[in-house]
RNA sequence: GCCGAAGUAGUUCAGUGGUAGAACGCUUUCUUGGUAAGAAAGAGGUCGUGGGUUCAAUUCCCACCUUCGGCUCCA
C-alpha cells in the first residue's frame, strides 16, 4: 500500500515536471490539470502550439534537464483569494476556475524550481528522483470532461521507480499492440470492414465465421439446456413499436432514420426486446409457465458517433447474444443466480477466469416504483452474496429502467472488458403492459430481465482474439491441422492423410506447395495453426505421420493414434465447459 | 460529434509539382529440400473520393469518406 502511495507521488510529480518543461518550451501555454492515473499520468494544456509527436521527445529532453537540476518540491499554504490573485496575474484561467470550485479557505501550492502549481500534493522530495519516464501520446480532451467546453491538449506519460519496471510496462504495451485484434484480423484473415460499405459494419471472413459458428452453436445448445427457448425476429420494424417502448424518444440519436414502407415509417432495429415482448404477448401466460425465457442471437444496428468506433469492440451493426426473461418478482433472485452461474460457466469455456463485477443501483432519473427498485436490488444482492463472487456497488449507475449487474472479463494481460450484462427492467413491462395470470386468476405485471452473456458476437470476438493473441485453442481454431509434404513424391499420401482427418470431422488442410519444409512450417506457425503434420518418405513407407505442436516436434504417430489424440483433446475442452 | 494524426500494390511501408518504388504475398520456372523464410522471372497501383490552384497535382489548397490516439458518449 505504501508503495502505491509512493508511486502515485512519483507519477504526480512527473506530471508537474512535464508541465514545467512544456511551459519552458512553449510559452503562452495555459495549465489545466495533471493528475496521476493508473499506469502513469497526464497533463492537460491549452497551448498556442499544436503538440506534435516529435514534440514529445523535445519535452522529454527538457524534463531530463529539470530532473538533473535536482529541484526540491516545496509547498506553501495561502488563502484561496491570494491564490486566485496569484494565478489570475499569471493568466492561468483554468487554475482560477479550479480555485472557485474549492470549498476550503486555504489551498496549497507546490513549487519545484521556477514552476509553481496549485496542488494538494503530496510530492516526492526532489525532481532528481524522477529517473525512468516516457511520454506516450498526445490527445484531445475536454476541459472538465465537458464536451460543451473547450478542448485541451493532453499529453500522456508514464514513470516508474526502476528501469526494469519501465521496460516491463513498455513491453506490455508492445505485447498489447501485437495482440491488437484489428491487426490480427488482417493477418489471420478473420474479418474486415470497408469504406464502401460504411464504418463499423463488420464482414466476417470464412475463418472468422468458423469461429463464430462454433460459438453460436455452443451458445444455442447451452441455452436450450438451460431452459431458454430460441426465437428469431425481423431486422426492421414499424416505428410504432419503438414509440411504445420509449426508445424512440429516449435514444433517438442511436436509432437510424426511418424508411418509408407503404407510407409507414419503419426503423432498423436497435434492440431485440420489443420483438421478444411481441412473442410473449401472443398468448396468455399462466404463473405456472414462468419464467419464460426467449433467447436470440439478434442483430441490431445503432448509430454510434464516428469517433467512438473501434475495431470489433465498438461497431454500428452487431449481434447481441440476447435473452429476455419474463418472471414474477419472487423469481428474480433465483433467475439472477441462474443467469450468473450460466454466464460464468460460459465465459470459463473461453478461458476467462477473472472478473470485475459491478452491481449498479438506482440512478437519479428512473422509472418504476421505489419499492420495486428496492426489492429488485435486494434480489440482485442476495443472489450475488450466494455466488460468493466479490462485487462492487456502482451507486446510481443503473439504467433508468432498472438496476443491473455488469461482468467485466479480464484477459491474460489483465485488461478488463465489458461484455456480460444482466439488467432488470421496470419500463418495458409497464409500457407494453405485459402480464401473467396468477393463482387467483388475476393479471399481474411481469418482471423482465434483459441479459447478454457475451455482449455481442463482434465485441466478444475482438476480446477473444486479443485474449488468445490469435492462437486459438484447438476447438476454436479455424484450421486445426495443416498437413505438409516434404517433397512431391509424398503428395498423394499427404492428400490421403488430409482426407482421413477431414472425414473424422477435423478441420485439416494440406500445404502441397512447391516449397521447402522449413518454409511451410514457418507459414503454418505464423498462421497460428495448432498442429502441423509432416509426411516425408519415412512416414509414407511406415504409413505414419510426424507432428508438431506449440513449436515443437512431438514425434511420430499412427494416423489413427493421431486422430484419437486430437479427438480426446477436443473432448476434454468441451467437458471443461 | 470534438481535438490531433494519417490514407501510395493483397499486406507492411518508402517517395515525388513532370502520372511511382521496396519487402513480403501472388503467378510461372528452376530446385525435391527432414522441423520457423532456396533461387530467378513475371503480373499487380484512378497514389481514399470529389472539387480548386497550376502548362502540369499522387504531391499544394478545400470539402467529404475511412482509419488511428484520445475526449465525450455507450440501452
Amino acid at each position: 500500500m505504501e508503495n502505491k502511495i509512493e508511486l502515485e507521488k512519483l507519477r504526480h510529480s512527473t506530471s508537474h515536471v512535464m508541465a514545467q518543461a512544456v511551459l519552458e518550451l512553449f510559452p503562452g501555454t495555459k495549465l489545466a490539470i495533471g493528475p496521476a492515473i493508473e499506469d502513469g499520468f497526464y497533463y492537460d494544456f491549452n497551448s498556442p502550439r499544436t503538440f506534435l509527436p516529435e514534440d514529445l521527445e523535445k519535452i522529454e529532453q527538457k524534463m531530463k534537464e529539470i530532473v538533473k537540476n535536482d529541484h526540491k518540491f516545496t509547498s506553501r499554504e495561502m488563502s484561496k483569494e491570494e491564490a486566485k490573485k496569484f494565478f489570475g496575474e499569471r493568466n492561468e484561467k483554468y487554475k482560477v476556475e479550479l480555485l472557485e470550485n474549492i470549498p476550503d479557505e486555504k489551498v496549497t501550492l507546490y513549487q519545484d524550481g521556477d514552476f509553481i502549481d496549485l496542488c494538494r500534493g503530496p510530492h516526492i522530495e526532489s525532481t532528481k528522483q524522477i529517473k525512468h519516464f516516457k511520454l506516450l501520446s498526445v490527445a484531445g480532451a475536454y476541459w472538465r470532461g465537458d464536451e460543451k467546453r473547450e478542448q485541451l491538449q493532453r499529453i500522456y506519460g508514464t514513470v516508474f521507480p526502476t528501469k526494469e519496471e519501465l521496460a516491463d510496462y513498455l513491453n506490455k504495451l508492445e505485447e498489447a499492440k501485437k495482440r491488437d485484434h484489428r491487426k490480427l484480423g488482417v493477418q489471420l484473415d478473420l474479418f474486415s470492414t470497408h469504406e464502401q460499405v460504411g464504418a463499423g459494419l463488420v464482414h466476417w471472413h470464412p475463418k472468422g465465421t468458423i469461429i463464430r459458428n462454433i460459438i453460436e452453436n455452443l451458445w444455442k445448445e447451452e441455452h436450450t439446456k438451460h431452459g431458454y427457448q430460441l426465437v428469431s425476429t425481423p431486422h426492421i420494424a414499424s416505428e410504432e413499436i419503438y414509440k411504445t417502448s420509449g426508445h424512440l424518444e429516449k435514444y433517438s440519436d442511436m436509432i437510424y432514420s426511418p424508411m418509408d414502407i407503404d407510407g409507414r415509417p419503419f426503423r432498423v432495429k436497435p434492440m431485440n426486446c420489443p420483438n421478444h415482448i411481441m412473442i410473449y404477448k401472443t398468448k396468455l401466460h399462466s404463473y405456472r409457465e414462468l419464467p419464460v425465457r426467449y433467447a436470440e442471437l439478434g442483430t441490431v444496428y445503432r448509430y454510434e458517433k464516428s469517433g467512438v468506433l473501434h475495431g470489433l469492440l465498438r461497431v454500428r451493426g452487431f449481434t447481441i447474444d440476447d435473452a429476455h426473461i419474463f418472471c414474477k418478482l419472487d423469481q428474480l433472485e433465483q433467475e439472477m443466480l441462474n443467469i450468473f452461474d450460466f454466464t460464468i460457466k460460459f465465459l470459463q469455456t473461453f478461458g476467462f477466469r477473472e472478473y470485475d463485477i459491478y452491481l449498479a443501483t438506482k440512478p437519479e432519473k428512473f422509472v418504476g416504483s421505489e419499492e420495486n427498485w428496492a426489492k429488485a436490488i435486494d434480489s440482485l444482492k442476495n443472489a450475488m452474496e450466494k455466488t460468493k463472487y466479490p462485487y462492487r456497488i456502482d451507486e446510481g449507475g443503473g439504467a433508468f429502467y432498472g438496476p443491473k449487474v455488469d461482468i467485466k472479463i479480464k484477459d491474460v494481460l489483465g485488461r478488463a472488458w465489458q461484455c456480460s450484462t444482466i439488467q432488470f427492467d421496470f419500463n418495458l413491462a409497464e409500457r407494453f403492459d405485459i402480464t401473467y395470470r396468477d393463482e387467483s386468476g388475476k393479471d399481474e405485471r411481469v418482471f423482465m430481465i434483459h441479459r447478454a452473456l457475451l455482449g455481442s458476437m463482434e465485441r466478444f470476438f475482438g476480446v477473444l482474439i486479443e485474449h488468445y493473441a490469435g492462437a486459438f485453442p484447438l476447438w476454436l481454431s479455424p484450421v486445426q491441422v495443416v498437413v505438409i509434404n516434404i517433397s512431391e513424391s509424398q503428395k498423394d499420401y499427404a492428400e490421403n492423410v488430409t482426407v482421413s482427418l477431414k472425414n473424422e470431422g477435423i478441420r485439416a488442410e494440406s500445404d502441397l506447395s512447391n516449397e521447402r519444409l522449413n518454409y511451410k512450417i514457418r507459414e503454418a506457425t505464423v498462421n497460428k495453426i495448432p498442429y502441423i503434420v509432416i509426411v516425408g518418405d519415412k512416414e509414407k513407407q511406415s504409413r505414419k505421420v510426424s507432428a508438431r505442436h506449440s513449436g515443437r516436434d512431438i514425434g511420430q504417430f499412427e494416423l489413427n493414434e493421431f486422430i484419437e489424440k486430437l479427438k480426446s483433446e477436443l473432448k476434454q475442452k468441451i467437458n471443461n465447459t
